[in-house]
DNA sequence: ATTCTGTCCGTAAACGTTTACGGTTGTGAG
DNA sequence: CTCACAACCGTAAACGTTTACGGACAGAAT
């Protein structure tokens, strides 16, 4: 009885046959007979013999894992994470997820990790310092990129995004719908393209209702819940006559609600409140959020799919997923519209 | 030019060196001039190199994963990930992540494909159905386990868990001594050792104050929001003068609040709730709930610990992280104490 | 008796690393 | 001049699979 984990050799011994033999049982690739065939599984069985994925790999060269960089652990990405296992698991591919923060550096530590480890494709949300360049080098390889949720433009890898534009003129359309006029905008960083489209949404919004952009009205700040909550704080000390604000994602929101309640501020009627992002306890705090919600689990879904497509050296094209609005009360629906 | 990726070999001829000499200076495992490691490294850079991991593992051994088996993508084992990844990058440890459902037989499969994958160890949650026997079999095995969050008991397997018990005895005490007598407990399924524990708890909290523990009372549903939604309903209708409700996960609390705002109950003046798991929503929900909070990110930190310790065959115990009672409002605190 | 076809199986060559072993210089000490 | 030592590098053997190729045998067809 040797050391160290079984061979194939091994077994092959363990059952007298050869180390061609028990590879093509186990992985039915030839025919063999009942009898040997039983011998090789028993074999296996009794030595408790476990393939060595990475000597397979390295004879046949496919990896069976898809890497998935998200930026952190938030509900948001979760969503995704939950539909990107549910199409990776019926190619048979197994999840290999790393968060990156908004540190470019780190990002292309892990791109070349997942690199080496050959994996079929990479799944990406481009952090805070990205380059073009330095991306389209990583398109020119043989390994599928798509981004998720962000892109970064021009470097010819093809996304599943939302209709983050549509979907903030949307949101903000209806808060002046309900006659607000000073409204005001919480983003996060605008080297992310999220965070700018839903800035042009809200510019498109105010536009089309000959409002005026006032830079005070305004806020960027990091993309956290503290940062939603120093925010609102600054805006509420910079424009003393705001009437709505719109919200660009689910943790800023969390600060923002905080910082409302602390100030015993009411919603809708000392301010309304419009925000990004679908999470189920937005249904529990009174009054009821206003919502532009994203399809984060189809997003995940798609992004596989993409990536597919692209394996297959087919075109590929982006996907923008629907964003759809979820009315509440925060929006003051209860006031009737202005005509 | 060939097709292909470059390997170590083409590096080595691109550069007029062996291919021992290209091995050592990118793992820098020997000396080598300065000359030729600019020439190798130049080399590198030019064919854009990257090092073939599962040829790498298949000659050294290490595969430098961490297999991870959470239930499914929900907020609590997001906190454990983050705190997983945290330590894992401490090694230079990548993440192989995978959701298992309560599903025993999904799980063992997974388990086979990470051992197939020689990760360095694998945390995992243990789901319905898994029996001590297959367990105790893959202990056996030379890749270290460790539970998180929920244990099989006596298959030599350390675990992180939290003072489970304790936690639940303590927010069920809380209750009682506001005045309730009358306190129902909705649990998730009775074959996860949690869920086990934080029953017992309630259990000793109801003996100590010599009340009789009364089975409807106790309602056990799928642990998610709809699963509390539904038992909050049925608890309702069986117990007409139900006072208070423990609720033993954070999910199972969403269906819960949405039951009690659909019926219009008042909390804690109809009906006093104490819960599990705190995540930062339930700070803006009104009244504020009162919660046993579990240190989620330090049960994954401190389980990549104890993986590493029993790699070094030092013998392992059990950890189990203290829990923690958040006083919100939800347990009817304005109450004055009965003495 | 020969050939053919089909079933069943074994031998050996890759895949791309790491690393033990050894070889070749050049330099300073004796 | 020799020897020792350091600095530097190359050759080749492993790691555990998959799979192309070919061989042995049995039965059927000629």
């Amino acid at each position: 009885m040797d050391h160290g984990r079984p061979n194939l050799r091994d077994v092959a011994a363990h059952a007298n046959v050869s180390i061609a033999t028990v590879s093509h049982v186990l992985n039915g690739t030839r025919l063999v007979s009942t009898a040997t065939k039983e011998k090789v599984l028993q074999a296996v069985e009794e030595l408790r013999y476990f393939r060595n994925e990475s000597a397979r790999q390295l004879r046949v060269g496919t990896s069976e894992l898809l890497g998935v960089l998200i930026v952190d652990y938030n509900p948001f990405f979760m969503d995704i994470l939950h539909g990107v296992e549910k199409m990776a698991t019926k190619q048979g591919w197994k999840l290999l997820v790393a968060s990156t923060g908004e540190d470019w550096e780190a990002q292309k530590e892990l791109l070349n990790a997942l690199i080496s480890r050959r994996v079929e494709g990479i799944l990406l949300a481009p952090v805070v310092g990205a380059t073009k360049h330095e991306l389209q080098r990583y398109a020119k390889g043989d390994i599928p990129l798509v981004f998720i949720d962000r892109i970064v433009e021009g470097c010819g890898i093809p996304a599943v995004t939302s209709t983050n534009v549509y979907g903030a003129q949307l949101a903000v359309e209806h808060l002046i719908d309900h006659g607000y006029r000073k409204i005001g905008v919480i983003l996060g960083s605008l080297s992310i393209s999220s965070m700018v489209e839903r800035k042009k949404g809200y510019e498109r919004a105010l536009n089309n209702a000959r409002i005026d952009i006032q830079s005070e009205c305004m806020k960027v700040c990091n993309a956290l819940s503290s940062g939603g909550y120093q925010a609102i704080n600054q805006l509420l000390a910079d424009v003393s006559d705001l009437e709505a604000v719109f919200v660009t994602n689910n943790l800023m929101l969390l600060g923002v609600l905080k910082a409302i309640q602390e100030r015993s501020l009411r919603i809708p009627e000392d301010i309304a409140v419009v925000a990004v992002d679908f999470q189920p306890w937005v249904e529990l705090i009174k009054p009821s959020i206003t919502l532009v919600s994203q399809p984060a689990e189809k997003i995940g879904e798609m992004a596989v799919n993409l990536l597919m497509v692209q394996r297959n050296r087919e075109p590929v094209a982006e996907m923008m997923m629907k964003t759809e609005l979820i009315i509440g009360e925060s929006c003051g629906c209860r006031k009737s519209p202005v005509l």
